[in-house]
DNA sequence: TTAGTCTACTTAACGCTGTTACCTACTAGA
DNA sequence: TCTAGTAGGTAACAGCGTTAAGTAGACTAA
């Protein structure tokens, strides 16, 4: 029968849409203000029929998180062909810096929330849906070749540090830029700055 | 009339009984568990008469906030003592985290949140109140002494940099440290590190 | 063709939230 | 003792995520 494969079909397009609806609102008006039946109207169904696709609201929410962390994996990967992995470092920074201003709805979803519930580990190493995963690779590539200080010879440590430098970056531009009281310098100006300061800071002295 | 002298002091008693308990509250359960009902059950009023003392609960949010912004201010005043100022810098670093991890949710609605309103200014500049005043008017100092690599020679550019570092620092712990997703270093060695890489690397080479 | 089943969807409702309008009871001053 | 002001409470509103119950239409089987 062809009409339970035509329905089959129906289902994952509507699936689709809700989620195509919910991370485009999101995005404009932001997390907290996209409520379920704000969705469905945007979509001309009742907030009721999300449910048939999503046990709830945190379901949505975390297959959105998980596609936005396949888009951020797969951003990384393609500055990553630069031969110099300090370098590749650097770039790969950039483009974290780069996404994170580019979507940060996305970004505030992804790493400046509390995780509802468990998120799946099943991207967990897979370099393709893994931007840490390919950090730690190229750190390690680094230490591999000598160029790093003795007290940076440890690859999931220095993820750690250059991962929670480049995010202090981006999490205070996203949450504080408006804010007044401090006065900025520019996005890309700090950018480079923190860039050339937690390489050097790895560097051999 | 000692009466009306004893109205406003009850009045600021149970002002200031509001403020203590959903600071508790907030401590204990986080921000978003805790409403304005109970709150109110805590201390035996109806959740309306918070409003006689607080327009809306961001206010209300607002008041804990900027309290908060002063304890770190004299948390990091109490160790800016230390005369070599590049080692100050490590120990106003070290008091940030300390702060950021012994009051999680502070921390969050300082730093993490998006303001609701314009924060008030007045505290700007004056160290007291001012961790960031006082991070710069240290790295001021270092540049002055000549103890700065030449691309570190703006201060309010590496206040902002050192000030990314440790809130990364600080937020992916607040965020993400029951994610079982990244194979974390302890807090300890990170923040080590961190410091030990940013400082390197604000030195000339 | 018709009866029955399955299902995608809607409507109504629940308990919760922040917030407001209204009312009551008490207190201070004349 | 009367009046004004006010601190606080009650009830309600709109909106939230979510669930229970009902409906309409398509598919299945006789």
């Amino acid at each position: 029968m062809g009409s339970a494969e035509r329905r089959h079909r129906e289902k994952t397009e509507l699936r689709e849409k809700i989620l195509a609806t919910a991370r485009e609102m999101f995005a404009s008006e932001g997390v907290e203000a996209v409520t379920m039946r704000k969705i469905a109207d945007r979509i001309d169904y009742s907030a009721t029929a999300i449910y048939q696709y999503f046990p709830d609201k945190n379901a949505l929410l975390r297959e959105i998180c998980e596609r936005d962390f396949a888009a951020l994996a797969q951003q990384s990967l393609r500055v990553a062909r630069e031969p110099d992995p300090v370098e590749r470092l650097r770039k790969i920074g950039r483009a974290y810096v780069e996404f994170a201003l580019a979507h940060p709805s996305s970004y505030r979803l992804m790493f400046m929330t509390p995780k509802p519930a468990e998120p799946n580990l099943e991207r967990r190493g897979v370099p393709e849906r893994d931007a840490y995963a390919l950090l730690r690779s190229v750190v390690q590539e680094c230490i591999a070749q000598g160029r790093l200080d003795k007290k940076s010879w440890d690859a999931e440590l220095v993820a750690q540090t250059l991962w929670a430098g480049v995010h202090g970056l981006c999490a205070l531009e996203i949450t504080m830029a408006c804010d007044k009281w401090v006065p900025w310098r520019s996005i890309k100006a700090r950018s480079r700055h923190l860039l050339d300061t937690l390489l050097h800071g790895i560097l051999p002295r």
